[in-house]
DNA sequence: TTATTATATAACTATGTGCTTATATAAGCA
DNA sequence: TGCTTATATAAGCACATAGTTATATAATAA
């Protein structure tokens, strides 16, 4: 088998977290590059509280890890997740979101810290 | 691409359905072979109208389909959902269920239809 | 026909979830 | 030292969800 066969409540537990469309959308998004908050609060358009405390699911479940950089704090995917392999397969399913990044690039917004 | 890309909203739909462990594990079982109703209210040990509420909402989401035989109503994996591969994807990750097949057949509670 | 078995549906309830507003913490800047 | 920006947390509320009990429907058997 190529994969680690999951634990029943473990996968559950995963999906019921992804079972979200802005979650889902937040993991699509962090499969190709890291964020910060704001710039995910810019694209969902909501407060945030809001993004913070999905995002905060998202790390208490070991899916995603933070990296502080001066003020703002950055989020990526958690490679070494017993979950990262359902989890890449799942976002395989799911249209690429890359146009939202285009679009913060578009309005300046992307912050980039060097 | 080797499947159909799905639709964001339909992806984090079928991922919430199946982020029940109730559920997921009706899809597990349902991979092997068709089950009616009250060989799962057997298995899950819940009352019938709790496993009837979930088979509808997987009915509903086009994810199963089901065969009247006689009295009995069988439950089973529709292949012609669009959301089928992501489906089968995803519960490969989920361990097998089969014991619990076997336990009913220990206890003579297997329904044949022939 | 009546009784029994299998399943579905409706109404209710308890719990969970996601959002909001308000506030706290933390870093950077004047 | 304040002041601003970024993020987190807490509390409250509206809504969704999963279970329960009671009842309805449907098939079968006596």
């Amino acid at each position: 088998m190529s994969f680690e066969m999951g634990d029943l409540d473990e996968v559950s537990q995963t999906l019921k977290l992804l079972g979200d469309k802005t979650r889902l959308t937040i993991m699509k998004l962090l499969e190709k590059q890291e964020c910060c908050v704001c710039e995910l609060v810019e694209i969902f358009k909501t407060s945030q509280p809001s993004v913070s405390q999905h995002l905060r699911k998202l790390k208490d479940a070991g899916l995603v890890k933070e990296n502080r950089k001066g003020q703002w704090i950055f989020y990526s995917i958690n490679p070494n997740s017993p979950q990262h392999e359902l989890i890449q397969q799942l976002i395989a399913f799911v249209p690429s979101q890359d146009h939202e990044l285009e679009e913060l690039d578009k309005k300046g917004l992307r912050i980039s810290c060097n």
